[in-house]
DNA sequence: GCACAAAACGAACGTTCGTGCTTTTTTATA
DNA sequence: TATAAAAAAGCACGAACGTTCGTTTTGTGC
């Protein structure tokens, strides 16, 4: 079972075990992430950094947590800034495909969800559940856009992106970004395009 | 090293192992593939099975190969029925997207790409090469159908077939599929579209 | 039916995994 | 500064991993 951080110190441990094990676990996955590897990246022994989470399960659920932040932070939060519907839509596409290029391990989702998709279990339904949220702001902003089928753009979008991470990942060729930003801006309704006076 | 069977028998016992091997590795990966499981479902010892390949990195090679044979047969040679083309192209997503949903672990490909795609070595090579390889099909019949941009249109194609395989895994919801067809479908140089006197 | 090779087996190896128990060190507070 | 609690470490365990070895079973050509 999971123990709860009293110091201050113990906090600043815990966090820094979780940024490292998001990073882990982008590369080697969630099964692959192990305690004994962690704890050496961390110079600290596998014993101190176990009595942090109880049990793998439970740092694994950690770990989706932390990286579901981290998301929030890095892609969510910052297209907010940007108004209801397509430019929103934009932006979080946007967002997502900088955040590929910027994490040596490629997208933590990407990866975990193709490692969990046939294995039943809390840590399954917690990936579920996040890239279900993940699939719902873009449906919800798709039909702030009044797009015809809310449900289809954020799927595409969905595939979009991913394949990018994918194919980036596999090839190196950054080029897959250029043909994933011209295909997502062929399906955000064209009123809402970025100012571009001269067409 | 691997070793070449020799016998008739050793050749099926090979291809029997082959067989679940691929269907084991589209569920826990290639990584998780392990001969001991792999034995016992097979109902037989571990130092027999592993005799037939003399590594895991061979099993898992051997294992990548069986499995671009099928995909081959499944998905590939069916559509090469279809003219040059578009009509090509739509045999090609429509076959991957009926075999999504034939095998019980999914897609091979989208579980063994996002497990090595920072995995350095021969079974990442042998990966992307098999990726790179169904890449450059979709891209041919993109060209054959006089598209503007076919490097594009097989990424979007790539991305669409594999993000309906990664929803479906973790939804269950078969109108990832619907929402699939149609994105291809708009996707397609008009002209081709399939005989519909009515419209 | 004998002999030889291929195939399959069973036991054991060294290593690494997650985990539990006990002790030492560090931190925070009175 | 003394003390109690929290954090970290040390050590050991059982299980599973890939792999090796010597042996036994199976199949086939003379």
């Amino acid at each position: 079972m999971s123990v709860t951080p009293v110091t201050e110190k113990g906090n600043q441990t815990r966090e820094a075990i979780l940024d490292r094990a998001v990073d882990l676990a982008s590369v080697e996955g969630l099964e692959g992430l192990t305690i004994g590897r962690l704890a050496a990246e961390l110079q600290m022994s596998k014993s101190g950094l176990f009595a942090h989470f109880g049990s793998k399960r439970d740092l694994q659920l950690a770990t989706i947590a932390a990286a579901a932040d981290r998301f929030r932070a890095t892609v969510v939060e910052p297209a907010l800034e940007q108004p209801q519907g397509a430019a929103r839509l934009r932006a979080l596409a946007e967002r997502y495909l900088e955040q590929v290029d910027t994490y040596a391990g490629g997208c933590f989702w990407a990866a975990t969800a193709a490692e969990y998709d046939d294995r039943p279990g809390p840590v399954r339904d917690a990936i579920v559940a996040s890239l279900d949220a993940w699939l719902a702001a873009l449906e919800s902003q798709a039909r702030a856009a009044g797009v015809e089928n809310p449900q289809r753009l954020a799927f595409e979008l969905y595939s979009l992106v991913m394949g990018a991470n994918s194919r980036y990942r596999l090839s190196g060729d950054k080029r897959v970004f250029v043909f994933a930003r011209e295909a997502i801006e062929e399906l955000l309704p064209e009123a809402v395009r970025p100012a571009n006076p001269g067409s």
